[in-house]
DNA sequence: GCGATGAATATTGTCGACAATATGAGATAT
DNA sequence: ATATCTCATATTGTCGACAATATTCATCGC
């Protein structure tokens, strides 16, 4: 007998989601503080829900709080997105290691398909970069899976995806370099399907680490 | 004049803190169920105010949480903490990287005296390896404040911390190791005052998987 | 005896109200 | 006019109660 537990949702993870998705789109705008009551009476709901929901955002660092103060939008700097990407390029490298020495046959079959067809879209759409950037994070998204290491699949889409989606709306951040992106992905994911654990974090890490060139040229000319 | 905020401590804060305590020491058993009631009459507090303080413990990985099932102490495993070791090799890697990039003179001379006076510990009382966990410990946590990286610094000593001192205590995991510890300590050292990253990085990493595989040696003989 | 059914009980989710603290406006003194 | 103090207002922190959901346990049918 299948123990499907019923996955019920609670009134407070709606008001996270919806809370956390005007967050990232800069609806709430960064660096605003928040008024519990005024929040609670637009979404119809008590004061006590809202707070646990808050906290949750507290926890994934979408807005500061402090005592007897109440809780801000979180401001987003240049500082904080260059040590974003910092411990992107740590957990994330370790990540691809990880997936080289953990993904299935099948898995990494899947990749390539997926990897093909952005080859095709780029081709087709010349630097359409929606498709791309999506691509960008569907890719990265399965290998971090791949890792099998779920306290690493928490910390990086759970917690770290969202900030940075969220620096992805509010900077305008459109990557204008999706085919060396493309590339580097090809070369990862050869690594990868040798099972070449050090190749592919390597490779990884390089990656990230030009993606981070890139927002740093895009931030300099404001 | 110094706006010096005053730091006023919330009753949840409290609540958090105590819990967490009890959490991490086995007072309250890994793998058993939180009473939300029975918990805040003990604490004589309302319910409110412990939830929040447990919604605290679920973000830090201390206790998992089921809609309308409630909250329980996170169940230790083999497998869970391996992951835990490399995640923090990932980030405690990088955090040495930046560490030799980042911290004052200053910083590297008190921490050449912090390690001298590890030494003079080993020497004297021969194994007494409490102390020497505790300046592991020490050790680990100015490098990570050198980083000067505010993310890392938030993942490794309130995220990770807890949860590995949670192993430590209900594994009874003492190292056998402190002198080879405080050895690879000295090489990390002297790579970061010569300011350099990458060997940094190096040394960090092998000396956590060689913690790691004195962990693994330690839990297969039961 | 064993498993299903349903009522009684307990636990969690949500709410509104009160207490403690911070914020802002107006009065007073320099 | 500026600065300080005081009081009124608003916001956050905490609490107890009600509603919705899970668990327990006795009953019934086989």
């Amino acid at each position: 007998m299948e123990k499907n537990d019923p996955i019920t949702i609670t009134l407070t993870d709606r008001l996270f989601d919806t809370i956390q998705r005007a967050i990232v789109e800069g609806e709430i705008p960064s660096g605003s503080k928040i008024s519990e009551p005024e929040l609670a009476r637009q979404h119809g709901v008590s004061r006590g829900s809202l707070r646990e929901a808050i906290g949750r955002l507290e926890a994934r660092k979408l807005v500061e709080r402090k005592p007897n103060l109440g809780a801000r939008v979180v401001t987003l700097s240049y500082e904080q997105l260059i040590e974003i990407y910092q411990v992107r390029e740590a957990l994330e490298g370790m990540a691809a290691r990880l997936a080289a020495q953990n993904m299935s046959d099948k898995e990494i079959e899947e990749l390539q398909l997926l990897l093909d067809q952005h080859g095709r879209q780029i081709e087709e759409q010349h630097g359409e970069a929606y498709f791309q950037k999506q691509g960008d994070l569907d890719f990265h998204y399965r290998i971090v899976q791949g890792s099998k290491n779920h306290h690493l699949i928490g910390l990086l889409c759970n917690d770290l995806y969202h900030l940075l989606r969220m620096y992805r709306y509010q900077f305008g951040m459109r990557s204008k370099r999706s085919s060396q992106a493309y590339d580097e992905h090809h070369y990862l994911l050869n690594a990868i399907s040798s099972r070449d654990p050090e190749m592919a974090e390597l490779l990884m890490r390089q990656h990230i680490r030009s993606s981070r060139r890139n927002v740093e040229r895009m931030l300099l000319e404001n």
